[in-house]
DNA sequence: CTCTTATTTAGAATTATTCCAAGTATTGAC
DNA sequence: GTCAATACTTGGAATAATTCTAAATAAGAG
């Protein structure tokens, strides 16, 4: 079975740095900027969970000028053209990840770090009981729970 | 089989008007308080999705001096005990649903609008690859994409 | 290269949520 | 029931998260 993940980075090389997120974008009739091309960087070469804030911040590193507002609309342009996932498990920031292969997500209500977790199978659309009409386009899911025992943040609790 | 949400009700009149919660919120060290059964109640007797600003506003009408605060406690008191949950679509205000069912969320791209749908199965925690060291409470399940050719607020779009 | 129009920018505005300190009410013990 | 301990409630202020705005800039089609 050739996994998403690998499929995705082989592109991504043949295509050449930036390429594979033009051509992404153009298929929604977004247009390929400098601060969006930032943005996606930033989010892959880190693969944890970071909010808005935390993009903008690092994204700073790499393109000082770049503004908040850019940060979210690239982040809600890199969303709708599906090269990162949306994250939100709880009240507070939205999270961003551009782990793209077919994942959960397990946020500990103790310490509240968030952990990509595989899915055995891939969830299922006819699992669901969504009406005829309805089109589902993506599934998100979230676990809750405590995470390990060694978890320095959680001991305390 | 028996459904979660009929023993639920049985129970509830059984145990007569919030004894059922007072239960439920001891079992949990938490205070049985006039504030918080209001916010159950409102709750229960309208099953959509409100934020806390629309219970706020639902709850004032049996309940006028409640306060924001109050509604914010009351709510994360009842997610405690188990008996709403806190359902987190997008960026923006958190919702919550008193429907306790095991059911997954629908949320519309295009109008916005949060729709439960039933799970031909539960959700299990073994199709998940969670570490063992860490214990899964619960499981949130949310769909997007979009509703019915029906929907008047999509229609637009 | 030019035009059209999406995008970027800084900062203001808005929305959502949390914090605070003083008063009040619930619960468990007697 | 009374009392003490402390969790809860309150209004308002504070903070956090996100969206809006209007002018300047830049992408991409032709």
């Amino acid at each position: 079975m050739v996994q998403w993940h690998f499929l995705f980075m082989a592109t991504d090389h043949l295509l050449g740095s930036g390429e594979f997120l033009s051509k992404r974008l153009a298929e929604k009739g977004l247009r390929f900027t400098s601060q969006r091309k930032h943005v996606y960087e930033v989010l892959i070469s880190q693969r944890d969970h970071p909010t808005a804030e935390e993009v903008f911040m690092r994204t700073k590193q790499s393109k000082p000028e770049i503004s908040m507002a850019t940060v979210y609309n690239s982040l809600d342009a890199l969303v709708k053209c599906k090269v990162v996932r949306q994250v939100n498990v709880d009240r507070g920031a939205a999270m961003y990840c551009s782990n793209m292969n077919a994942h959960a997500h397990f946020c500990c209500d103790d310490c509240g770090k968030v952990f990509d977790v595989n899915l055995k199978d891939s969830p299922r659309v006819p699992e669901v009981d969504v009406p005829s009409d309805f089109e589902v386009r993506s599934i998100d899911i979230a676990l809750h729970g405590r995470c390990s025992d060694k978890c320095e943040e959680c001991v305390q609790n």
